[in-house]
DNA sequence: GCAATATATATAGCAATACATAGTACATGG
DNA sequence: CCATGTACTATGTATTGCTATATATATTGC
């Protein structure tokens, strides 16, 4: 079997540094489309490209920091059955800041693909 | 006159995060287009949307490590008046980088979209 | 001639965040 | 009873953009 490469190495702890930030977008994108819980939300993105290792420790910390920040909120709901869940939903503060990363990161992209023709 | 909003200082803070990553991305593409010095950089990307207050100390350490990394070459050229300039040619090794670095960024604004047909 | 400004490069320390790892608790199945 | 799945929490580490500052040379205006 193959192993990794330097570049995977490199690629790798690249796509780490690319996810600060978004990986915050990503989570009140997906709370945004509908109130979820917190194992709810790692299990489907695991099923989404290149998150299929995300890990519990990465996902609920920022649901935390975004329910300080006041961009969701959070409501522990007692099932009938198993342990008790953590359901999150967005605010308004929580869609506004998200409409304005995405057009930061659309712009992003923008500004990025300008830079072949300034040559 | 209208001062910043607690919103505004928490997507600047967003827009630090978001930056991590992208940035070198940024700086490979810019020199990809076409071998460059370094305050030639700063003050071409001073004109892109978001980047006005770009900093000659964001723009030197990365492009150090890009040359670190092998991303870069870097060679010093005097000029007839003026100190000498770095110029920076992008690698092989830079490039292949660069774009798997855009694929990614690629498949994560994928990623982001496909979260509102998941609710 | 000197001060201010522009051009050009460099560096240290800090703040913030994703990730890895380990832990706790409850339910289920063999 | 043990292993596994479900569900959430805690902590330390690594890494990078940013701020602030420094140094050097050339040009311009008084």
């Amino acid at each position: 079997m193959v192993g990794k490469t330097d570049n995977d190495d490199v690629l790798e702890r690249w796509i780490s540094q690319a996810r600060k930030g978004y990986f915050e977008m990503l989570l009140l994108a997906r709370v945004s489309a509908g109130r979820a819980y917190g194992y709810q939300i790692v299990a489907s993105l695991k099923h989404a490209p290149g998150f299929e290792n995300l890990a519990e420790g990465t996902v609920y910390p920022v649901l935390s920091r975004m329910k300080k920040d006041g961009l969701v909120t959070a409501e522990w709901v007692a099932e009938e059955t198993g342990a008790p869940r953590k359901y999150y939903t967005i605010t308004d503060r929580g869609a506004a800041a998200l409409a304005r990363m995405r057009a930061v990161w659309t712009r992003m992209g923008e500004v990025l693909d300008a830079q072949g023709d300034t040559a």
